[in-house]
DNA sequence: GTGAAAGCGCTAACAT
DNA sequence: ATGTTAGCGCTTTCAC
């Protein structure tokens, strides 16, 4: 019942509890003979090393923490599936945290993983505070920001061009023929939110339209409020929907939201009313109409933070940006009108 | 740079570091002049003590390993969220791990969160050996099984009744007058996949339909993996499908992977081939049509996970199922037929 | 190649 | 109410 520690491993096969240590690690020379006696008192005693007393003595804890909005976010859950796959074999383990979105619950999270000395913190950040994650830094945890470009350097970043992109996707509506365009933004306090709308504005202003033909609406990111949102302005607007002709929602759980209200009031997508999305569904391929989106590369954003974990390691490690290019993928959602 | 310690703050608040033990765990009295010089120091030094150390005195991690085939298929996720979601505020993180079905991964999973000495180790497991989680457990780590049942009752275990749900989503099927029937299955290795067929063939032999009419093809709850087999089978059989009406998807993943095939050679639902699903698609509701399923009630098995593992602090527990019932969710993929 | 011993940062029994 | 001290299980320096 009682675990074995080194010391019972050391007196059943009298050596020295150093020397089983330098067996258990294989990082000294032992004898031959030696570290099969070791072994043999490893395997009888069922002994497994005890990471946390390890850890305390090597000031290490092979974790890695991730903090993001949700995981049940296809987009979150991917990458930590991807992360995690990569770093097992290095010995890593990954903790999962939530911020809901809330700054307060994210400052929690923040200080929870420092105290289990997480070696890295992974974050896609709720709030735009950069204080505690700098002080977390200076104090020894590694940080590193995905998604949220929080516009400084202190910190390597991974994600998308939210402007470039969000841009380029407007654009295909305008080529369409919309003009009259419903945005759909995420979290005011999300730098992609608000790197998505100015894409999208500047798109509007290229090509001469006139802002106020556009309708910004916050929908925080959040299906079920955008659902609700949407629900009452397709119903109320059956008819003619104010003239607008196109949505553009900023993120994949709102596309999902608008698309479950359009279905319920039966607004058809396109032919009452064109969608496209930043940011992928999940289920992409068996929905129909297929939605025209940015297609986020998740594969190459994982691999990227992974590089980053174990570059971090190394002594003259410096911070830098990485854009990954999205792609864009034309689905049927969108009607060319006139 | 350097960390400050508890040595530290005793130096700096001139009390002794048992007593700013004691304020920073708030668990024996302190004079409240004392308590606010200690806290003064912790603040200075900015001070965040050290879990590990803590945990390696105290014997306990607070740490949950959450096991499972694959974080990227929402049913987990959907735990997972519910999970930390609750258990965060007693102090708890949650270390997330995929198997991928292999149970050599599996292994070494379970020996990294031992060593790690998590608190719980909550498992859907990919092994049907109860050999090493006995084990684990006699060393003192609780484990909860959840999704897959062992049939042993060593362990607590959380899920659904998989004969019983099978059994009664085939009934709609047969009730809506199939008799041919595509079962595709899971990984044999999996408890969950061996119910389900279980209960597929009772509902059959209860209705006086030959077991030599189904056919049950292995999908290993991959969804590529029966994407592919089914665009095969679809498009070859595209005329007359070798007289089968409907397809069993024993599970969401596979459900996925079988419309999208469907989508892509043209075969409509239900017009050419009716489904039905154990287990619902994240997006269900914005799918069309949508499909008949059993939506499995993750609120409720998240919420008896927590339960249980808080219930296992306490001296005199003792191990029981906890049976979550689920609902059949009627959607439009059945036709009638005859 | 192996052993003795210090110490990582904390908690908790025991003393005052 | 506060201080002293042992020790959790390991790694690693320093001897030999």
């Amino acid at each position: 019942m009682k675990r074995a520690t080194i010391k019972d491993v050391s007196a059943l096969s009298g050596f020295s509890i150093s020397t089983v240590s330098r067996v258990l690690n294989g990082n000294y020379p032992v004898k031959k003979e030696t570290r099969k006696k070791i072994l043999k008192a490893v395997n009888e005693l069922d002994f497994n090393r005890n990471s946390i007393a390890r850890n305390l003595r090597t000031k290490k804890s092979n974790l890695i923490g991730l903090v993001v909005a949700d995981i049940k976010n296809p987009y979150y859950s991917n990458i930590a599936k991807e992360i995690d796959n990569a770093l097992f074999k290095y010995g890593y383990n990954l903790l999962v945290c939530n911020t809901d979105e809330s700054e307060k619950k994210e400052e929690k999270i923040l200080k929870a993983l420092t105290e289990k000395r997480v070696d890295t913190i992974v974050i896609s950040p709720a709030s735009n505070n950069t204080n505690s994650l700098r002080k977390i830094q200076s104090s020894g945890t590694r940080i590193i920001i995905i998604d949220r470009n929080l516009g400084v350097n202190d910190f390597p970043f991974i994600g998308s061009n939210n402007f470039d992109e969000s841009k380029a996707l407007t654009q295909i509506l305008i080529e369409n023929g919309h003009k009259k365009i419903i945005f759909v933004a995420g979290t005011p306090n999300a730098m992609t939110s608000r790197e998505r709308v100015s894409g999208f504005k500047a798109s509007l202003i290229e090509n001469n339209i006139k802002l106020s033909n556009a309708k910004i609406i916050n929908g925080m990111y959040k299906e079920n409020f955008v659902y609700k949102k949407m629900l009452n302005f397709l119903a109320y607007n059956s008819k003619n929907r104010n003239g607008f002709t196109a949505i553009f929602s900023s993120n994949n759980l709102m596309t999902a939201g608008i698309i479950k209200a359009a279905n319920e009031v039966q607004v058809s997508i396109p032919e009452n009313i064109s969608l496209v999305s930043f940011g992928q569904l999940d289920f992409q391929e068996i929905i129909k109409p297929k939605i025209t989106c940015i297609r986020q590369d998740i594969d190459t954003i994982s691999e990227k933070i992974v590089e980053n974990i174990l570059l971090m390691n190394q002594p003259n490690f410096s911070a830098k940006n990485t854009i990954v290019k999205d792609f864009i993928e034309i689905g049927s959602s969108v009607q060319k009108i006139r």
